[in-house]
RNA sequence: GCGCCCGUAGCUCAGCUGGAUAGAGUGUCUGACUACGAAUCAGAAGGUCGCAGGUUCGAUUCCUGUCGGGCGCACCA
């Protein structure tokens, strides 16, 4: 039952105006004896030429009571509904028991395609924080997108091609230390990549060389591409226990090379449609009429640029995807290389160059400096994410030393309390971290809301069987209502997270959810009350255990059963 | 110099297309475990929404300017 499509059927008879708009004028009042919906007719007040209040007070005085909503009235230009609470419990709390995990999904974008670009790191380069949180929201990303309908499709765009790769293999045949590489493979080679850089200080010929190297990989010499191979796949091995961590999957992993043999095709396009100028003896596409610096498309020496490649990469998503939306989770630094790329495709003719969405956003900083000084100003992922299942373990050590699994629970509310860390707030910001707040399992955290559930959990296995038909009209408390409004409004926050690109949205959602239950979980018995009572209650648990673990498992936070 | 992002409580941040008394968490102080898990809950204190103009019946929200912080501005990606 959708309350926000009764509420504006019963208005749409008395008003000049479309039923979608009633739709979306209608508001959740911000206290809430005023009401549960709202309509503001301050719109209304222009055309009806009178004051809102007067239209406001006319329209309540029209309403029918019904079981859907039994009062209507006018407060400073605001219709206030106050719905009857029986019936709405009953419905809500019905239908998440009968969607599960299907609840609060949708089918807007039913026979959408829509590409979510994200994590998409260099190999050969250590995964380090600020591809840990592009991995966490790009992986947020799709998964709100999917619960909405959308088929979506994960590229990792790898960074798997250039000049950087002739210098490995070059690194490599001089210093490489071949049990190091199997063992720490992304450690090594970073570590020869480094040397190689200070190498070439005092001997230049080693750019000549490594050069050489990548020209040679280029043409599809057998040994150095067997090498290159073998970097990619150690790389991907090291990447893969993250991604298992944070329990990401991909559906592509074309990254650059991939486009290596595409990108002759976009040039002779850009050429044909008189776009490419000489500039200092490089390639460039003129954009001064969109107010930004031209983009380059080939080197002087002729080479190609990743604002090639992704342009290739543009062209055989569409023609391999014809996707309705081409999103890329890449951090904010590079808006303007992708507004650049957007706008030579627009001039290249390609409407569905307004299809394609950069989502940026910001860096991730320390405040801890006993983390940032510790290597380099690089911090590995892989340090942050063993160190905060280290840092939960010992939690559990000191909270619940007989826990089964303790492993697996660390994992789960480790890795819970660092995606929400990442993702609680406007991806645009900074995330500054501190392993205080990070690790505080108190409040506005991963593990706040997963505690909810476990305990919500715990009283379900301690009630055993639930009557099939259980009443809910027993839940008749204020606390219970309240609760069950937010559960009715998961909906709503997972199509403005769709809408904004902002998962954050469902996270602070279901923190909502959980403070909900916590309090109606001090103030009411459970297990003690009355049968009926307790059975309308258990039902109520459940419900909300679903909606958390959907709404956690939309950004990637799992809900462990003990904690 | 130009462009993008940000500026709301001590700290970290919400505040949706302008609208009803600006909200959370944390930190500080106080209270609740012989009820179902206290990783919980209840309460107190804490804000001239960076500043100045403008549009509007109404601005934290839109526009202009200004100050402060971050990030970009071609042969790296």
């Amino acid at each position: 039952m959708d309350y926000k499509l009764e509420i504006a059927k019963k208005i749409n008879g008395f008003v000049d105006m479309e039923l979608d708009k009633v739709i979306e004028l209608i508001e959740i009042p911000p206290q809430t004896n005023m009401g549960d919906y709202a309509f503001p007719c301050f719109q209304l007040a222009k055309v009806m030429r009178k004051s809102p209040n007067m239209i406001a007070i006319e329209l309540a005085e029209k309403i029918i009571a019904d079981d859907i909503a039994e009062k209507a009235e006018a407060v400073g230009g605001y219709v206030n509904f106050f719905v009857n609470k029986k019936e709405y419990i009953k419905l809500m709390v019905q239908e998440v028991l009968e969607k599960g995990e299907r609840f609060g999904s949708s089918e807007d974008g039913k026979g959408k395609n829509v590409i979510v670009e994200f994590s998409s790191v260099n190999v050969a380069k250590p995964f380090h924080v600020g591809h840990l949180f592009n991995t966490m929201l790009g992986s947020a990303l799709e998964k709100v997108y999917k619960h909405s309908g959308y088929n979506t499709i994960r590229i990792n765009h790898l960074g798997d091609w250039g000049t950087q790769f002739g210098k490995l293999i070059s690194a490599h045949k001089r210093w490489i230390n071949e049990e190091a590489l199997e063992r720490e493979p992304i450690s090594e080679l970073f570590r020869i990549y480094v040397k190689f850089h200070e190498e070439a200080e005092k001997d230049p010929t080693l750019e000549d060389e490594a050069r050489a190297y990548f020209r040679k990989l280029e043409e599809g010499d057998p040994e150095v591409t067997a090498l290159w191979q073998r970097f990619k796949d150690l790389s991907l091995r090291e990447f893969g226990e993250i991604y298992r961590m944070l329990n990401v999957e991909f559906d592509s992993y074309a990254g650059e090379s991939f486009y290596s043999d595409k990108m002759d095709e976009v040039v002779q396009m850009l050429r044909e449609k008189k776009l490419l100028k000489d500039s200092n003896g490089a390639k460039i596409v003129d954009l001064e009429q969109f107010n930004i610096p031209p983009i380059m498309i080939l080197k002087s020496d002729g080479a190609t640029i990743y604002a090639t490649r992704d342009l290739a990469a543009a062209i055989y998503r569409k023609r391999t995807y014809d996707f309705y939306k081409n999103i890329y989770v890449v951090g904010g630094t590079q808006s303007l290389h992708f507004n650049q790329i957007f706008s030579t495709l627009g001039l290249m003719g390609f409407e569905w160059s307004k299809d394609c969405v950069h989502i940026g956003h910001g860096l991730v900083k320390f405040a801890d400096k006993k983390l940032s000084t510790r290597k380099g100003d690089v911090v590995f992922a892989k340090d942050v994410v063993n160190e905060a299942i280290h840092k939960t373990t010992e939690v559990i050590e000191h909270k619940n030393p007989n826990l089964e699994n303790k492993e697996e629970v660390a994992r789960k509310v480790g890795m819970g309390a660092l995606l929400y860390t990442f993702l609680k707030n406007n991806r645009d910001k900074d995330v500054v971290f501190t392993w205080e707040d990070a690790l505080n399992f108190d409040g506005d955290s991963g593990p706040y809301v997963q505690y909810t559930y476990v305990r919500g959990q715990s009283i379900l296995k301690k009630a055993g069987n639930i009557p099939d038909t259980v009443d809910l009209s027993y839940l008749t408390t204020e606390e219970e209502f309240q609760m069950v409004k937010l559960l009715g409004a998961f909906k709503d926050s997972v199509k403005e997270a769709v809408e904004r690109y902002e998962p954050f949205v469902v996270i602070r959602h279901v923190t909502e959810i959980a403070k909900a239950y916590n309090k109606f979980y001090n103030s009411h018995p459970i297990l003690n009350a009355e049968d009926n009572v307790k059975n309308a209650r258990l039902q109520l648990t459940k419900a909300v255990g679903i909606v958390i673990q959907t709404g956690l498992g939309l950004v990637g936070i799992e809900t462990p059963e003990n904690m």
